[in-house]
DNA sequence: CGATGCATTGATATCGGTCAAAGATGGTGG
DNA sequence: CCACCATCTTTGACCGATATCAATGCATCG
């Protein structure tokens, strides 16, 4: 019973979900892991692989900001989700990638063969069950976001980003009102679904309505309250 | 190691997927589950659960479709999804519901004690196996639904909608070009992210470009091509 | 045969997309 | 060190699509 052949069309998976309930890799796992895997260091707006290619590994997120996209033939992007360390991401349907993935900021990546992960969940049924305690996480998030995009105006869209941003982020701990925003205007805009001038202009009346500032790379909540009410409502 | 533990905040699963590429249930199994079931025969609709009713079963469409929803406090409703024949749904999390359920048709379910089908999991790692695989499918699903809500015009999400119920609906055959459709225009609209009367509109606009014909209780696809056009175009 | 719920249609308002131009910002090379 | 260039961001004007508000039509079911 192999859990990785049947992921075939999921693209990524969070290890360090967004509500960390389940337990993160052991310490033996993680050094497992790394003893597999060769390490990649990548420049922001580096191309990891495009959708299309042929690939056969993984790739867990050291360090730094991977966004995940799907070019149209009409020339619009979609991103698909952004990866933040400890996101595993890069599995492929029938040996081909289903996404484009880039550095947004420096990243420091695991590339780790498929053939060698599936050895090693094949013989470590604790991991194995851990990686679908994982598609079951990527599963409940991919839910919440598609329940916040849809209904919901610029603002809110923006906020709910932002609060992404708040747990996902590096470097801070959770709850944080200081984020950093490391991806672009269109980036976020090409996540929650609105040009790069109305995720601009969502940004000016969050700052006009005092509920944040906006800083040279990221943005500080001012209003908690405000903040946390424009957030939750569904 | 238990699979359903791990299934709190998922809400239904697609037994049938909608590419089925996995083998579904083997007849042992369907008669295992039949055998520790209780049959639940519900009128057009009767509400099965509500959001944040404690409960601890699960369900197994039969026959008839479910919509499940979830209400704001606004009074909006999201229809998160429905839930055809093969169907499971009711995961709680904590033991409590997470979206209300309806029945749209009159349906039949399967009810079964979440600690009964647990043990069942436990003993057969098959079983188990294949609901993982169901859970993979239900993320392939929400990803692609996410996908296509976003970035359409009101008849485009229309026309995929009837493409949805094309593969799902019971009775017919795929690509069936008679698709019936159950659900109130009001459903639609909260499922596809459109008001219902945005939904109307974009009926008559299909209508009119002789694309389809809406009956009584359905739709008639007239022109095969040109639907597909609609649907295909992310 | 009213009553109720659903569907259709119309008028108007609003929000975000599109097009366009003008600031920032940061990196590169002279 | 500064000028220049590319890229990103902001802001504005306008337009179109959908939401909203409102009325009517149309079934089904007591």
């Amino acid at each position: 019973m192999n859990v990785l052949s049947s992921l075939p069309a999921i693209e990524a998976l969070t290890l360090s979900g967004f509500q960390p309930k389940r337990p993160p890799l052991t310490e033996r796992q993680r050094q497992q892991l790394a003893r597999v895997s060769t390490r990649v260091q990548l420049k922001p707006g580096a191309v990891i692989y495009r959708d299309g290619d042929p690939g056969n590994a993984i790739f867990i997120n050291g360090s730094g900001v991977v966004c995940a996209l799907k070019e149209m033939r009409s020339g619009k992007r979609r991103v698909a989700g952004f990866r933040f360390p400890g996101d595993i991401f890069g599995l492929a349907e029938h040996g081909v990638y289903l996404n484009t993935t880039r550095a947004v900021t420096a990243v420091a990546l695991y590339r780790i063969p498929l053939d060698t992960l599936t050895t090693m969940l094949r013989q470590d049924a604790e991991l194995e069950f851990h990686f679908f305690c994982k598609v079951v996480d990527e599963l409940r998030h991919q839910q919440r976001k598609s329940i916040i995009v849809a209904r919901r105006d610029a603002p809110g869209r923006v906020a709910m980003f932002i609060d992404l941003l708040r747990h996902n982020g590096a470097g801070h701990g959770l709850g944080e009102d200081i984020v950093d925003i490391p991806m672009t205007r269109s980036d976020i805009g090409d996540f929650v679904n609105l040009t790069l001038e109305s995720v601009s202009r969502a940004c000016r009346r969050l700052s006009d309505a005092g509920i944040v500032k906006f800083t040279a790379t990221g943005v500080h909540i001012l209003d908690r309250s405000r903040f946390r009410k424009l957030v939750a409502r569904t």
